[in-house]
DNA sequence: CTGTTAGCGCCTTCAA
DNA sequence: TTGAAGGCGCTAACAG
């Protein structure tokens, strides 16, 4: 259907060989060839087939991203800064959304293999690294985002432990002694890390840790509302509460209003993860916003790096989280923003 | 690198036409051969070329998605019932992001074109007719969604004339005397439809049309900012504003609270498309919410059957859209929905 | 500076 | 029920 070289090379009257040359500009053509070659390119509407060429040249300048959710604006918003910058190098995206589900991510891995991806981008599921493992054998470079299923691997996240603690040592400060945390999915380096941030805030500040105030789990909106309520429900309720992603401080924040509960009047909610239209919300939520621009901008060099040399040591990268304080932790509102120090290993 | 079926035939000792068989399960193999084979590739660890298979049978079931901005959570909707939809197929996604220009909105197409991919979702620019000719003569398949950029394509849009004029509609029955209107992109379907809807209420209530009320083009916060102050700032400044989408109603709720005024006490602001987490904002937006899912999952329906018949001819599905009545329209929260009907063509 | 040739990995007639 | 052989469109030695 479409035009091939030979239909071009025949109408330039010049060999296959030349038309491929001029294509890709692989070698010097006579100025003659070279107009009739364009002529006859123009002519036929010829566009190059890439499938053939991935096929001879064993690359298909494509990466693979697999992610749990692209509707979760923290990894859209990945998605995004991972397709510019794939972009800018030539590189086209192929996506697979695995919602968590540890048999969808397989099929998803399956399918980019089965494709022969260059690379892949993936934010794991907890049970990741068994499906990493599979693509090691495959020989296909993979970087790890948000968070870390196989450290063998290569990684860029945040400093989730650094930036969770100076969060809760904020709350910490400004008089509470009751902190209830609100970790993600059991299992995942970010539920462990930022709940460890948390120990350590409250250990720093000669805290008991309750383990009746942190409540474990789940991915959906709705468990941190019912954990909301049965926090509320404590014979000694908290005083302020940490969402430990943007869906658990969406559901807090409704089982709050729920109950008629004042943010930060009556308690105090705090979140991991920032919104981009946090400043239409009431409460305007203090959050820690993920540089979510510069995760995706990484992993790709990142990959670009292993794809080169593939038998690099892997290659952790951590970047700083910033805190964005806002109305909802009951401080005075306009504080500057403080940056965690990013860590590097 | 990777084994191939004639690594497997060899190893399982039977011909390379025969592996292919009992992997695509494409013609009758005996049992004892095709266990053998089957050992063969597990112990291989054989995964198909897809590019190899995909050059010999022309057809690469892959999908095209190019769009303005995924970050755009109606977008990002839209892209998520599209992945899982083409991935219930064995689709899968080939991701571009060429930011409302319609020079990368050309390259998008051109690098979907050189991946042979089966077919095309397109959310054009306004310019999008010669980028859809082009395929055209390529012979891809492509469904527009959004807007309209050349209606010979398929599309699934919305009914914009009917969803907007409801709104409008609603305002007017409020009492509103002065109505603005604020327009997304100059060019783009949606734009003259939702404005057109505006004109019909405007029309249907025996209102003037003040063209000093109109402001049109932009596709960003910024400018609906601009022009609500603008609007604010004139002699007999309007009652209720119309953002012609989400952007625009961001823009014009950071101008509104900018200027200290209350919505709905002091000005009255709805909006074209919904926000996931409205119900967070305050004012809550009263909105005219899109069906993202059903775009999406009609979409690649179309794109698959037009895959089937390229000589069908075009498609045209829209969508009814719905209002969503929350506070920022003045009338008493609680209101039940109204749905608005569809239309077809 | 230019052309011939041998595959990349796979599907699919055609023949047995 | 099985196998041999000819490409799909392209690149990259290797010759000239």
């Amino acid at each position: 259907m479409a035009a091939t070289l030979k239909d071009v090379s025949l109408i330039a009257g010049v060999s296959l060989t030349t038309v491929s040359h001029v294509v890709n500009g692989t070698r010097p053509v006579s100025e003659s060839l070279k107009a009739r070659v364009e002529e006859a390119i123009h002519q036929t509407g010829y566009t190059p087939n890439f499938l053939a060429r991935s096929l001879k040249v064993s690359a298909s300048r494509t990466i693979g991203v697999a992610l749990q959710d692209i509707r979760n604006p923290h990894f859209t918003e990945i998605v995004y800064a991972l397709e510019e910058r794939a972009r800018e190098h030539g590189l086209t995206l192929l996506l697979s959304d695995f919602g968590d589900d540890p048999v969808r991510e397989r099929e998803a891995l399956r399918i980019f293999v089965e494709r022969r991806v260059d690379g892949l981008v993936i934010a794991p599921t907890s049970e990741g690294a068994a499906a990493l493992a599979w693509l090691r054998e495959c020989r296909i470079p993979a970087v790890q985002i948000d968070r870390i299923a196989d450290p063998s691997f290569d990684y860029v996240v945040v400093s989730n432990v650094a930036a969770n603690r100076r969060l809760v040592g904020h709350l910490c400060e400004l008089g509470h002694r009751r902190i209830a945390m609100l970790t993600g999915i059991t299992g995942l380096s970010t539920s462990r890390e930022r709940l460890s941030g948390y120990r350590r805030a409250l250990i720093d500040a000669a805290l008991p840790v309750d383990p009746a105030l942190i409540i474990s789990g789940g991915s959906r909106p709705e468990s941190a509302a019912a954990a909301t309520h049965a926090l509320m429900d404590l014979p000694e309720p908290p005083t302020a509460i940490v969402a430990g992603n943007n869906l658990k401080a969406l559901g807090a924040l409704r089982a709050l209003g729920e109950r008629g509960l004042r943010v930060p009047e009556d308690i105090v909610l705090v979140s991991f993860d920032d919104f981009a239209w946090a400043d239409l919300f009431r409460p305007k939520l203090t959050t820690i916003a993920q540089p979510c621009r510069a995760i995706g901008e990484r992993a790709v060099e990142l990959l670009l790096e292993r794809i080169a040399s593939p038998d690099l040591p892997p290659r952790h990268v951590r970047l700083a989280a910033e805190i964005r304080h806002r109305e909802s932790c009951g401080c005075v509102p306009g504080t500057p923003q403080s940056p965690i120090p990013s860590t590097n290993g």
